[in-house]
DNA sequence: GCACACTGGGAAACCGCTTTCCGGGAGGTC
DNA sequence: GACCTCCCGGAAAGCGGTTTCCCAGTGTGC
């Protein structure tokens, strides 16, 4: 391994000035032995030890995401939007994937505290559930008593900066217009009451049914993915149109139907929340509402670096975007 | 900042005990002595500071993964699958994304050299030129001269272990079923040239329907991505059976022969590569090779940590699925 | 011509942890 | 009871950088 004092010995001058030329500093250092400085590191191949700067510097130039499952388009957009918003700032960047595991999440800041990374993203849906979030919310503030940063895509219950859809607007907007198609009998496809933004979406939408005074909707509880949709769907009765609480549970739904020889959307309307990019080319084309999640990956990093004290909360609103998946019922 | 010596103080204990009750050793540290240490870091809320640890081992505890593009599913599923390997070894992950410029990827390199992360994973295509390589590969022999290991997913380039996905032959074979249920005149969306991947799969494809004594199939180059296969299935004229040489094209170039009024299998046959988990809903449901992504990713990992002194090359077989995208002609 | 910044170089302290080395006490053997 | 191990605790030397502090040399202003 070289190191920086090979370096140094190797040019003849001494490790503080070959710190200062290689690794950056206020200081100005003379242009010959600057240049003896270079060479000798190129000859040599130096590559600095980062770990011992980020212990003599005491900061590190990485940061932490956690998501819940890489392979979700979902969550790959967030972390690409976040992750783009580093590399601009020359950040380096640590993944933990939770697989939905909220433990494995409180784990994860643990460790990444211990890593003294810059930043921590914290992205995804937070659960239902006061202990476990308690549990995750001193592990933060753990973390941020030792000067790091940290923000939120999902809900605002950390008490930091958080990054948050609108997903109860949203889904009622979408209840809305969908209702303004002219149906009646809905259902929703829930995802697990315990995950807050499944939860969140499911009643936006049921309230605003009740608020136009239609009936209420068949509730399917489920798992949160393809084959939770591909399941749910297979209980909604005689509804007219059904919500998936998210895309890739609106693509089982619609894999569902179509095994069972139900057309989509003459027989029954389908909508999903999200807006996926890879699944854009679904047949029908998935009625949904848009969430620009490259931008809030990386509104969410600007936040948590920006030095702000008290808690930002910004709400990003969803758009309704109306494809074939549903009809107008006359 | 809590330090070890804050709690070995507070404990009563030498540093170096501290050291051995919290950061493991080989070394036994008397009931007592171990209660109270765990105790006081406890109260204290104590988070080791992983730089200095790894500065003080010499060795972290971190990989780095360096992929084309999280949002494309082919990648997101191979880095899923390092990932849980890692997460099994009890190893943090590092994850770039050089959206797809072979700089980049020589930068990252460089700068998981600097972090002196335990091993590097290229995952992606190399390009096809002798240049970039050529620099690319100094930058990790100059990496594992200093002990790094290294990996790569895609071709055999770099003289390091890789895992090789059978591009070449898992076209072929795709060909010669195409062939078997009677097409003749084919066209390919071949991708990028400069791209391996792309270029190997095509020149499987292509030399599999010559030993067949078919004709040439049109080959049309374009981008590796959704788009580029819309753009390309814009060309295949009286192709009866068009390969695209990623399922993303695919899917674009059905996109493409929908909005024409193109019938997909009726007027043309389809057919992809990769068998992307999160487009098998597809209608029609893609004819494509499947490739075990995530055990590809998870292998890489392996390879790249064992301890072995020649670097191994693992073929990875591709199994040619046959679903409604393509049909027979009579 | 002299006090006075100012500049750029080097010695050394320090960041927080691991690990070697040393030493004292307990237990075993003859 | 003398001698030898073995076990466990602590002092201190690193790991590879950054940065403070000191110092010599050079211009400046009057």
């Amino acid at each position: 391994m070289v190191t920086l004092e090979d370096v140094a010995k190797q040019a003849g001058v001494s490790l503080a000035t070959a710190s200062r030329v290689l690794n950056g500093s206020t200081r100005q250092v003379g242009a010959d032995l600057r240049a003896r400085v270079e060479r000798a590191a190129y000859e040599l191949g130096y590559r600095a030890n980062i770990a011992a700067q980020t212990l003599a510097r005491g900061a590190s130039n990485v940061i932490g995401i956690v998501v819940h499952d890489l392979t979700d388009p979902y969550f790959a957009a967030l972390a690409d939007g976040a992750m783009r918003a580093a590399a601009g700032e020359g950040l380096l960047v640590m993944v933990g994937t939770t697989h939905r595991d909220p433990e494995q999440e409180i784990a994860y800041v643990a460790t990444l505290n211990a890593q003294r990374v810059r930043a921590v993203l914290l992205v995804g849906s937070r659960v239902a559930d006061p202990e476990v979030t308690e549990r995750l919310r001193a592990e933060l503030d753990r973390y941020r008593a030792s000067g790091g940063r940290a923000a939120c895509v999902g809900q605002d219950l950390l008490g930091v900066d958080t990054v948050a859809p609108a997903n109860h607007e949203g889904a009622a907007a979408l209840a809305r217009s969908l209702a303004g198609l002219g149906h009646t009998r809905f259902a929703v496809l829930a995802g697990p009451p315990r995950l807050m933004t499944a939860r969140d979406r499911c009643a936006g939408f049921v309230s605003a049914l009740a608020e136009l005074g239609l009936p209420e909707p068949r509730v399917i509880e489920g798992p949160f993915d393809r084959d939770g949709g591909y399941r749910a769907a297979q209980e909604t009765g005689d509804a007219t149109c059904v919500f998936a609480v998210n895309d890739v549970m609106a693509v089982g739904a619609l894999a569902a139907y179509r095994e069972r020889g139900i057309r989509v959307p003459d027989d029954v309307s389908v909508a999903g929340f999200d807006d996926i990019a890879t699944l854009r080319d679904q047949v029908p084309a998935l009625t949904t509402v848009r969430l620009p999640l490259q931008d809030m990956g990386a509104r969410a990093l600007e936040l948590a670096l920006a030095a702000d004290e008290e808690p930002t909360v910004e709400q990003v609103p969803g758009e309704v975007v109306l494809r074939e998946s549903v009809r107008a019922l006359r």
